[in-house]
DNA sequence: CTGAAAGCGCTTACAG
DNA sequence: CTGAAAGCGCTTACAG
């Protein structure tokens, strides 16, 4: 972008040329631009000024306006991988929604988890005066706030920090673990519960991101526990997971499990949608049917809920709805850091039946 | 956005400070901090200014800087629904690091399809001194440029304006379409080969936009015409789809398709990944097996493709690329309207074999 | 009720 | 080789 042409600038009108043209001084074309009718200014000086603007197709230089007042109407959505990747994406819908609302124009800036990337993103849109920040990451976790954000408003989108001291917007995790142990509970199911999708031993956040923690599969299970534990029951196992969480991994450990559990399965729950669909054609290959035989309940609302026969029953990421209340929560700063945990609703597909003994 | 105070505006340090420091005039911290070595400054004066800039932690207000130079370092990728809906969204992400390398940051805005909407926000980043505009689409289709982008720096994004006027980056759809044709007929395919997804007779772009004209059909269709008819051949048949290509009117369409239709078909080309999965159901429920008894090729590369066994072999929309282009292109523009057309990887998976008579 | 003036933080001819 | 000054297009006390 080094040898463009400036865009249009001979073309445009500027609040000067409005005052020219209609008779008065440029305070009073502010004064009536920006609606302040607290200068009382006459009515005929207000028509004169706004038939003017529209006649020479007046519009603001923001710039000028930012420069001027230091705020830019411009808000900045900084992640790791939310913008430029698939999954997670609906976020950046929810907060450019919102924000629209408040006339407010959106960065998008990825980090790809890359601190220096992160520094130099944060000062470039520092520099261009944004009025804040929403700090997001694809996957639910903890995070350091990095210190150039210190004094900037921001508020922390599918993220936490340890202290939980900056504003924050995740889903409800914990109640989703609880509304899939319910409904398995609800069906009949009780003691053939597994849960597909842990962690091997030792490791955190998975293969790929091994320094990340993952808050999801820990609440995830939580919530599962407590439901479980409050039936007087518990999960029948729990499979892990070597690498990603992707279909092939999950058809492996499901088959894996079939052969070694004693005691076959009523029911699955599956740390998310991918491995749920690795685990129908696991299931699919050992003859067991889904849900006459087995029920299977996912996570995340993913496009692979659909892609299977019958449609799986998933528990969504809220993502729309995270984006939103971020956006939402920025434009109308609190005293105190609020953390805000919005419910993962239930898609429900036709993966949930009674156990077979039934 | 209305009542934040302005972002660490107390805390920043000025041009005029770092001159002070540095015992300069401020034109010079300006030559200095913008290295332009053609003013002849002193290296002393390199010296003390750059180290007073860095003791002092300065960084420039770009927002000055804009309202100087009329250049902000900034360009916009304008859309219907790219950045807020998970498909094609990664064409956000090829821009995002093609600008990274010209220090460009990404406005990013949809507009619904909304026109009223997509004015506005137009003159709102207009006002904002935005270098350029990335003019974007989700389908591939003609789109009609708003006339306030008339003189601002354009590029079209998966999309041609219908002159071919504007600079345009586009998948190639025609050699995708020869690709999966030659594809069969290399695997001696020849008279059982279906294409799956015409759209219902009359009907343009779809039920949920009726009004748009997606080239990726017409266009995929032709390069397979192509291909079989230089081979001696034509297509088996087309099956329409009567509304959005999606997995369940994808099984419907099939297992219609496979009742009626005389000569059982070798393979099915899909318009899209879920058309396909849901032809893989569709040939399921029918006793047929992908691929001993039919190939399967989908469109899109999409996680679809994945969540079938065997996977699907898809001929994918080049997204990254595709975004990456069109921010090259606007950060090196040419006098002549480029079109330039990207190729389609063909992402192999099992779901292509020889026809079951061979 | 209205207008002239200062100033936001830069860049860049221009004079010395 | 360096510095003082104008100006980008606004907003906003301040004086009238």
């Amino acid at each position: 972008m080094t040898d463009t042409p400036p865009a249009r600038r001979a073309a445009r009108v500027t609040l000067r040329e409005v005052a020219e043209r209609a008779g008065v001084s440029r305070s009073a074309v502010s004064f009536v631009m920006n609606g302040r009718t607290d200068q009382r200014l006459s009515d005929d000086v207000f028509d004169r000024v706004r038939r003017a603007a529209d006649e020479l197709g007046y519009r603001p230089n923001i710039t000028a306006q930012t420069l001027r007042t230091g705020r830019s109407g411009t808000v900045a959505l900084v992640s790791d991988f939310v913008s430029s990747t698939s999954f997670a994406n609906s976020m950046v819908r929810g907060a450019m929604q919102e924000l629209r609302e408040h006339d407010t124009l959106l960065f998008t800036v990825d980090t790809q988890g890359d601190a220096d990337l992160e520094d130099q993103l944060l000062h470039s849109l520092l520099g261009r005066n944004i009025d804040g920040v929403i700090y997001a990451s694809m996957f639910t976790r903890t995070v350091t706030l990095p210190r150039v954000l210190e004094g900037v408003p921001t508020v922390l989108l599918n993220c936490v920090t340890v202290d939980g001291s900056i504003d924050a917007v995740v889903p409800d995790e914990i109640a989703a673990g609880r509304d899939a142990a319910r409904m398995l509970l609800d069906h009949g199911h009780r003691d053939g519960i597994w849960f597909v999708g842990d962690l091997p031993a030792g490791s955190r956040g998975g293969a790929a991101w091994p320094e990340w923690d993952p808050i999801a599969l820990t609440e995830r299970l939580a919530g599962i526990d407590q439901v479980l534990t409050a039936a007087g029951t518990t999960l029948a196992g729990v499979t892990a997971i070597d690498d990603d969480w992707d279909v092939a991994n999950g058809r492996r450990a499901v088959s894996r499990m079939l052969a070694e559990a004693r005691g076959a399965p009523t029911a699955l729950v599956c740390a998310n949608d991918a491995l749920a669909v690795g685990a129908y054609q696991a299931l699919h290959h050992a003859g067991l049917s889904v849900p006459a035989d087995v029920s299977v309940i996912g996570f995340d609302g993913s496009p692979y809920a659909r892609a299977v026969e019958p449609e799986l029953t998933s528990i969504a990421l809220p993502h729309i709805e995270l984006g939103r209340q971020a956006a939402a929560m920025l434009a109308a700063p609190g005293d105190s850091p609020r953390i805000e945990r919005v419910p993962m609703p239930i898609r429900v597909g036709g993966s949930v039946g009674g156990p077979p003994s039934l």
